[in-house]
DNA sequence: ACAGAAAAAGATATTTTTATCTTTAATAGG
DNA sequence: CCTATTAAAGATAAAAATATCTTTTTCTGT
């Protein structure tokens, strides 16, 4: 459905959403740790949202990636179609090129539904609203530093 | 989610179960026309679950692939552990290598009833019953010959 | 001005997935 | 028994995704 490499982009925008401001800019190798991802290949990515204005940032000392108040107002679907394009999203559950109500592939009233779902809670909130949930319901981006049982509480 | 791969392996067992018996064998080239899939890949595909014995085969002339009883009480979720394993279908939406109940990722309460939904449609029924489903209810395995219009009825 | 830090850019490498090609084995029918 | 047909097996190829490396540019603090 995404790629890792959007499951990357994804998760440090929202990083970023949290843990940066213009105050406070955060450097690859950080986020990469953070987040347990590839420290190039992320860097990469952080480059391509760059240029698409999803992500703000500044080279030099104290320079790195940020979040501003523009940025935060993009939604996680601008940053699926930076990244991965509508095409992965789009596509039949089964492979089936025309795939729709009237002719269903097998699954097709059990996907639509799923699709609409979370097509709506990346298309419908903006960063800011997205990552306030985050924090309000106590989400996890990174399980760097929780190393639970499956059964134990969150931290 | 699933693999190209797998979606042809899905799409041909279940052809196969509403088109063959022991009596009327299909060959790859027809599947593979019929299911609009590269012809010499479906072929390894199906050498694979014949080697799993998910579908049955027998060479020569008037040879080719079909489900004999036996094969048609295995389960699509056969078949994706065949061809995928089942790693591709456990990993969470955004990546997280521990995303659990405890420590949900922002979109795991939406992605959990879907996939068990759809992990006990593939699994709790046989090939079988799943093919009579998709003659019943009208479903669609294979588009080549519907050139439909979005809003069109099916045929 | 200079040195160091950090992202940007471009080139390269590796792995996985997808796909094809060639040869061999089995089978049925004449 | 011979030939045509078809799957099996193995080798190879192409494309896409993932990942890394090197060089350049930009910026900051001194």
């Amino acid at each position: 459905m995404l790629s890792n490499a959007c499951k990357y982009a994804i998760r440090s925008v929202l990083y970023l959403a949290i843990h940066s401001d213009a105050t406070a800019k955060i450097g690859v190798k950080t986020i990469a740790q953070e987040l347990e991802t590839p420290q190039p290949f992320l860097a990469k990515l952080l480059q391509q949202l760059t240029r698409d204005t999803l992500v703000s940032s500044t080279k030099g000392p104290n320079g790195g990636f940020y979040l501003d108040d523009n940025n935060k107002q993009n939604t996680v679907w601008d940053v699926i179609k930076s990244i991965d394009g509508t095409k992965k999203f789009d596509t039949c559950f089964l492979g089936l090129s025309k795939c729709n109500n009237n002719n269903p592939c097998p699954v097709h009233f059990i996907v639509v539904p799923f699709k609409e779902s979370i097509l709506s809670n990346f298309r419908d909130k903006t960063i800011l609203e997205y990552s306030d949930e985050i924090k309000n319901t106590q989400q996890v981006l990174s399980l760097k530093d929780l190393n639970l049982l499956d059964g134990a509480a969150p931290k």
